[in-house]
DNA sequence: ATTTATGCAAACTATTTGCATTGCC
DNA sequence: GGCAATGCAAATAGTTTGCATAAAT
């Protein structure tokens, strides 16, 4: 099962690492066509998982349905708008503690952890 | 808007009560016809939903596609299996503390967080 | 009597797959 | 040249919706 380099591949993965935020596969399809309008959205969609295999990217529940996509791999967390449902990266240190808290009440080998913060974010927040 | 009781209602409810795990819709909806096999799948979908709205139930991401309802609606956290994507609670205290860390580092009004820990169950542990 | 809730089928959203064809190595 | 990757369209999974009918208040 050799991988091969493809121009389609290449191009994701440009794309990809020129996000700055998370991004759902429709949206990284929509930028993907401005560039090379005859690329399909399966193959988007073969390539992004392709890269999550691989762990050049980080696929996220978003909580309503879609998956996002995330070129931050390295282990981090989330605070995700309630209204507007936006994901956001947070600058907190991952708390391995807490891993080590679980591994003592459970049968689970214990990899790691996931943690969101829920709550309105600025853009969202009423001003009066 | 005046919410009425239904035959379909209770039993959903009954069901949801007795249920000791979470669940997904569809499993929810096998259990209710069941008992009234005339009840369709819609029907339950709406009465669930009803449910999360009124804090009857909670709606939770079970990473792979599916939403799962967790009739535990305090806040408490998940630990999924990553080979069987199966999900449980979780016997530890909410860390109010780690709302509190975030609040001085975001422009977000947090209300909350969700904390799911990965790893591999005690039936997806290969024995030797 | 009024008006919410239900059942059914169709619509929808996000994603995946089969297959003939293209194009890397 | 051989086999992996692509494009397309169709299939799938999970969920939602429109609408005529049934049932709760």
């Amino acid at each position: 099962m050799e991988k091969r380099n493809t121009k389609q591949k290449s191009l994701v993965r440009k794309i990809v690492r020129d996000l700055n935020t998370h991004a759902c596969a429709e949206e990284i399809y929509n930028r993907v066509i401005k560039v090379n309008p005859r690329i399909s959205l399966a193959t988007v969609y073969r390539i992004l998982h392709e890269m999550v295999d691989t762990n050049e990217l980080r696929e996220v529940a978003n909580g309503s349905g879609a998956t996002v996509f995330d070129p931050t791999v390295h282990p981090h967390y989330h605070i995700q708008c309630i209204k507007c449902n936006q994901l956001f990266d947070i600058d907190l240190p991952y708390h391995e503690n807490l891993d080590k808290e679980i591994r003592e009440k459970t049968s689970f080998s214990i990899l790691s952890h996931d943690l969101t913060f829920k709550g309105v974010c600025a853009r969202c927040t009423p001003k009066n």
